[in-house]
DNA sequence: CGCAAGTACCTTTTT
DNA sequence: GGTACTTGCG
C-alpha cells in the first residue's frame, strides 16, 4: 500500500492522497504530473477500494489516454479494462450512443471533422444564396463552433448586426441538414451531451452514481461546455480533480478558457489546491529562459518553479539566413550530437509555429539520409482517396449521411453531374426531406418526371450499388466489406486512371490494414467501431516514441512531451510570435505561453533558431528577431562561434552517415519495377517502419516515390 | 457531363 | 508551392 506513494515529494502526495472533495492541482512543466494523476488513479483503487468502473479519467489527446491506461496497467494490471479513460469527445460519443436517443440522436450517426462540415457550411450558402468570396465559409464555421462552445443554439444566437444575422440563419440551417444526416460535429458531440443531461436528469443520475472520482487533465485548454460536462458528472460525489497549468493554455482559438483553471476556487468554495513547483525535467538554465520569457505576461499567476538538476549548458540562439540555411543547421548539429554519441535521434525534437515549415527540415535531412518522424503535416486521413473510401464505409452505415454521399454518388464517374446532384439536394429541400431518401423515391417512382430517364438510370444504379453494400454489411467484416467496395466501384482502376494512382493506391491499402483490425469483430460491430477510430483518432495520436528517429512536431502538438535536446525554429517577428497576434495582447500572451511550453519540453538542450529572410506561400520576407529572443538575459544564451562554417550548405555530413541504419537501396542503383520497369534510385530514406524510394524511370513514367515493402521492385546487378 | 487548363487563396495552432 | 474551385471546350 505505501509503495503507491513512495518516491513521491511532499506535494505530490499531498496530491494523490486528497481523494475526497474538489481538488484542483496546479502543475508547471516537468513536476511529474502524469505521475501524480496515475499514482492517485492506483491509490484510490488499491488503498481505498474504489472500483476501476467508477473512476473517469479525461485526457487532452487519445494518446495521452492510451500512455495513461499503460502506465495504469503497470500499476494495477487488467483492471485498467474498466476504468473509463478517454477524450471529453470520445467519452461523450460513447455516452450518446448509449443514451443520445433519449434527446433524438440515433445511436448510428457519424461524426462529422472539419471538413465535413465545411462542405455542409458551402452547401448551406448555396441554398441561401449567400456569395462565399464576401462571406467565408470558414468565418461562420468558427462561429458556429464558438457559439456551441457557449451552449447556444441556433435560436439563441444574438443577431446584433448583419453578419450575425446572416450567421444565425447559416448555423440555423447548417444544424437542420447536420440532424438530417444523422451527424454531429465535435462541438456537438459535448453540446448534446450537456443536454442529455439537463433534459434527462435520469439519465444523468445514472452516469453521477456510476463515476464516484472525475479526473480532468490539461484543465486550462478546456472550454465551457467542458467544464459544465465536468461539473454535471461529479455533482453527486463532487469529488473532482482537475489538473493543470494557466501558463500552458494554448488552445484560446479552439474556445478553451482560461477562466475555468482560475475560477475553479470560486465555483468550489471547498476545493484544495496543490502546486507541483518542482521540475525534474529541465536544467536551471533552461527553466530560467523559460521563465525570462512567461513571466513577461501580465495576465498570470507566478508561481515558484525550481529544480535540483545541474545548471546546465547556456541554451544556443542561431541566426541563419534563410530556412533552407535554418535547416541546414539543424541537421548538421543534430549529426554532431547523435555522432557524439551524446545523444540518440530519438531524444531530439525539431519545434516550429506552423506546419508549413516542416518542409524545408524535411528536405534537409532526406539529403543527409537522416531518418524522422514527422507528426502532423499533410494528414493520412484527409487524403482524398482515403476520405473516398471512408465515405462510402459511413454510407453504407448510415446512408443519410448528406457530406458522404455527395462525395461518392460521382466518384468513379458515373453519369451523376453537377446539374443532378443540385436538383437531387433542391428536391431535398423543397421536401424537407433527406437526400437518400429523394434518390429513393427517384428510383421507385418512375413518373417521377423531373429527370430525365439516362440520369434517373444512373442514379438507380448507384441506389442499387449503395443497397447491396448495405445489405452486405450485414452479414461481412470490415475487411471484406472493404474488398467488396474497391470492387464494385472499380476504385483502383479509377486511381490508376491518374499518373499518380499508384502512390493513392498504396493508401489504399494503408487504410485497409487500419479495417483489418476490426475483421474479428461481428459485422455489426466492426464498422461503427472502425469508423469511430476513424473519426476520433489522429495521427498524432498514432505517433510512435519507440522509433530512433528525430521528431518534428509542432509547438502546440509537442504539450506534454519532453525531449533531451529541443531545436525551436521559426523565431521571427510575425511567425513567433504569428502575425495574426501582433494586434491582441491576449493572443501575444498566448504566443508566448506556446513559446514557452517549447522551451519547457527540453531536459538539456535547447536552440533558437530563427532566419534572417524566410519564403511563405510562393513570397519571401525579411523578418525581425522575435521578442522572445530579447527577453532571454545574455548570459544564459551563447551563439555558436563559427556559426558560418556549420551553416556552409556545401558541409559534408561527417562520420555520423555510418550510423545511419543503411537503406536497402541507395542512389544510383539498378532497378525494375513490374510495371513501370527499368529505373534509377534517387534516394531511400526511412518512412515509418518502411523506406520510401524515390525512382527516376526511364520514358514517361519519370519521378516516382514508392513504398519499398509494397513496390514490386528488383535490383539489377 | 467530363476533362483540361487557369486562378484565387492560402497557413496558425486540432478534438 | 499546393490545392480547391472556376471556366471553357469537346
Amino acid at each position: 500500500m505505501v509503495d503507491i506513494l513512495e518516491g513521491l515529494n511532499p506535494a505530490q502526495r499531498e496530491a494523490v492522497e486528497a481523494i475526497e472533495g474538489p481538488l484542483l492541482i496546479l502543475a508547471g512543466p516537468g513536476s511529474g504530473k502524469t505521475r501524480v494523476i496515475a499514482h492517485r488513479v492506483a491509490y484510490l483503487i488499491k488503498v481505498w477500494g474504489v472500483r476501476p468502473r467508477q473512476i473517469m479519467a479525461v485526457t487532452f489527446t487519445n494518446k495521452a489516454a492510451r500512455e495513461m491506461k499503460e502506465r495504469l496497467y503497470g500499476l494495477l494490471g487488467s483492471s485498467v479494462e474498466e476504468l473509463t479513460v478517454g477524450t471529453f469527445h470520445a467519452i461523450c460519443a460513447r455516452i450518446l450512443r448509449r443514451d443520445g436517443k433519449h434527446i433524438g440522436i440515433d445511436s448510428n450517426f457519424v461524426i462529422y471533422d472539419d471538413d465535413d462540415q465545411m462542405s455542409l457550411v458551402k452547401r448551406v450558402l448555396q441554398e441561401l444564396d449567400i456569395d462565399p468570396k464576401r462571406s467565408p465559409p470558414r468565418v461562420f464555421l468558427s462561429t458556429i463552433s464558438a457559439s456551441k462552445s457557449q451552449m447556444t443554439a441556433p435560436k439563441d444566437y444574438v443577431k446584433s448586426n448583419y453578419f450575425e444575422e446572416v450567421a444565425g440563419r447559416v448555423y440555423q440551417r447548417y444544424q437542420e441538414l447536420l440532424a438530417e444526416s444523422k451527424a454531429l460535429d465535435f462541438d456537438d458531440l459535448l453540446m448534446k451531451v450537456v443536454e442529455l443531461f439537463q433534459r434527462q436528469p435520469d439519465v444523468l443520475e445514472k452516469y453521477q452514481k456510476r463515476y464516484h472520482y472525475v479526473l480532468v487533465d490539461e484543465f486550462q485548454d478546456t472550454n465551457i461546455v467542458q467544464y459544465i460536462l465536468a461539473k454535471q458528472l461529479a455533482g453527486k460525489h463532487q469529488n473532482i480533480c482537475v489538473v493543470g497549468d494557466p501558463d500552458q493554455s494554448i488552445y484560446s482559438w479552439r474556445s478553451a478558457d482560461l477562466r475555468n483553471i482560475l475560477s475553479f476556487e470560486k465555483d468550489y468554495p471547498d476545493a484544495k489546491v496543490v502546486y507541483l513547483e518542482q521540475n525534474y525535467r529541465s536544467t536551471k538554465v533552461i527553466l530560467e529562459v523559460a521563465h525570462s520569457v512567461i513571466s513577461v505576461n501580465r495576465k498570470r499567476k507566478e508561481k515558484g518553479l525550481w529544480t535540483e538538476n545541474e545548471e546546465g549548458l547556456p541554451i544556443v540562439v542561431v541566426e541563419s539566413y534563410n530556412e533552407q540555411e535554418e535547416a541546414q543547421f539543424v541537421v548538421s548539429e543534430v549529426d554532431k550530437l547523435v555522432g557524439k554519441g551524446k545523444y540518440k535521434a530519438g531524444d531530439i525534437a525539431v519545434m516550429y509555429r506552423t506546419n508549413a515549415q516542416s518542409r524545408a527540415v524535411e528536405e534537409a535531412f532526406i539529403r543527409y539520409g537522416m531518418s524522422y518522424k514527422l507528426v502532423g503535416g499533410t494528414r493520412f486521413y484527409e487524403r482524398r482517396e482515403v476520405k473516398d473510401i471512408i465515405a462510402y464505409l459511413r454510407l453504407i452505415h448510415n446512408p443519410y449521411d448528406s457530406v458522404s454521399l455527395s462525395r461518392v454518388i460521382n466518384i468513379p464517374p458515373r453519369g451523376i453531374g453537377s446539374k443532378t446532384t443540385d436538383q437531387l439536394d433542391q428536391m431535398a429541400r423543397e421536401r424537407s426531406i433527406p437526400v437518400y431518401t429523394v434518390l429513393q423515391t427517384v428510383s421507385d417512382d418512375k413518373s417521377e418526371q423531373s429527370l430525365n430517364s439516362r440520369t434517373a438510370r444512373a442514379l438507380t444504379v448507384f441506389l442499387e450499388l449503395l443497397n447491396e453494400l448495405m445489405k452486405a454489411s450485414q452479414e461481412m467484416n470490415t475487411v471484406d466489406l472493404f474488398d467488396l467496395i474497391i470492387n464494385r466501384t472499380g476504385y483502383k482502376d479509377y486511381l490508376y486512371e491518374n499518373p499518380d494512382g499508384e502512390d493513392r493506391w498504396e493508401n489504399i491499402l494503408e487504410l485497409r490494414t487500419v479495417a483489418d483490425d476490426y475483421r474479428e469483430l461481428p459485422p455489426k460491430e466492426g464498422l461503427p467501431a472502425f469508423l469511430e477510430n476513424i473519426a476520433l483518432v489522429t495521427d498524432t495520436d498514432s505517433y510512435n516514441e519507440k522509433v530512433n528517429a528525430v521528431t518534428m512536431i509542432t509547438l502546440h502538438a509537442a504539450k506534454g512531451l519532453e525531449f533531451s535536446v529541443v531545436f525551436i525554429l521559426g523565431l521571427e517577428e510575425g511567425l513567433l510570435p504569428h502575425r495574426k497576434s501582433l494586434d491582441d495582447p491576449d493572443q501575444m500572451e498566448e504566443e508566448r505561453r506556446l513559446c514557452y511550453v517549447g522551451i519547457t519540453r527540453a531536459k538539456q538542450r535547447v536552440y533558437l533558431v530563427r532566419a534572417f529572410r524566410r519564403s511563405s506561400m510562393g513570397a519571401t520576407s525579411v523578418n525581425l528577431p522575435s521578442r522572445f529572443l530579447m527577453d532571454i538575459p545574455p548570459h544564459l544564451r551563447t551563439t555558436p562561434r563559427g556559426a558560418a562554417d556549420k551553416l556552409n550548405p556545401s558541409a559534408k555530413p561527417s562520420t555520423q552517415q555510418a550510423k545511419v541504419e543503411k537503406p536497402p537501396l541507395s542512389a544510383g542503383e539498378q532497378v525494375v519495377h513490374a510495371k513501370f520497369g527499368e529505373g534509377i534510385v534517387v534516394s531511400c530514406v526511412p518512412s515509418g517502419n518502411d523506406q520510401e524510394v524515390t525512382i527516376a524511370f526511364k520514358g514517361d513514367t519519370g519521378l516516382k516515390r514508392l513504398l519499398l515493402s509494397l513496390a514490386p521492385l528488383e535490383k539489377v546487378t
